[in-house]
DNA sequence: TTGCTCCTCACGTCACGTGAGGTGGC
DNA sequence: TTGCTCCTCACGTCACGTGAGGTGGC
């Protein structure tokens, strides 16, 4: 069982985030940690929640799209409308990502290319 | 010829860029176009200069970072010296380059298994 | 005069970073 | 008392967005 509540120092080393990051998510409503008196107690279902962030951050959402997939997620299996329209949300950021990666690769080639034409620039100064 | 200067809003509607987006690069001295009174005309430099920012911002490079290589590629056929800087600075930029690659396929295959989870979720739902 | 494009402030936004100044329990 | 961790403002940062209010030439 890990129903354990946890700091907001034993979250930051869990997760490698910064205390003002996990204050910033509570005051956007993402995350809602019990209060003892000022201090924050981290449930196991605010840990769930960040993951799901944290990942969500990687796909490159924003925190408040974020929002309402965690909210959608909160509803339990939400309606199959909802959970369609999650899977054309990452379509489309699927196609984004892809073509990122080609853009990528592309600029390689470029500076593959320009550094050989450095270096021939260097040779026949040498010569 | 391209030796033609260019209005602001022609750059607009070429590079699919805001007015805004290119005052502010001439503010952060990315792009210098001429001043004519008020108005600013953008020569062939500033397109070429623009076109590589653009392609900076799509890595994620911080605009910052974008104007070192900037400055990099003007110094570019100078000394030895500057030449084998220039070299240094091209190799450590494709080391980040191609662990950009990486990360970004990385986020590929999570993204890819993330919407299998939501398939089946809504198979079973289905069912 | 109207309409168009350009301009300069200057405040707003997003996702936090970064002190300043204060609290509670070992 | 010192040291540690936690806290709440609240301003700063980055890359612009977004009006407000004004100009110049057809």
């Amino acid at each position: 069982m890990t129903t354990k509540v946890m700091t907001i120092r034993q979250m930051c080393d869990a997760y490698d985030v910064t205390p003002r990051t996990l204050r910033f998510y509570e005051a956007k409503e993402l995350l809602f940690p019990i209060r003892e008196g000022q201090r924050r107690l981290f449930t196991g279902r605010d840990r769930a929640r960040l993951k799901l962030i944290l990942r969500g951050k990687r796909f490159g959402f924003s925190l408040e799209r974020i929002r309402q997939v965690l909210d959608l997620y909160d509803t339990e299996n939400g309606s199959e409308k909802q959970l369609r329209g999650t899977l054309v949300a990452y379509q489309e950021r699927k196609a984004d990502l892809k073509r990122q990666v080609e853009d990528l690769q592309q600029v390689l080639v470029e500076l593959e290319e320009h550094m050989s034409f450095v270096r021939n620039a260097l040779e026949e100064n040498v010569a």
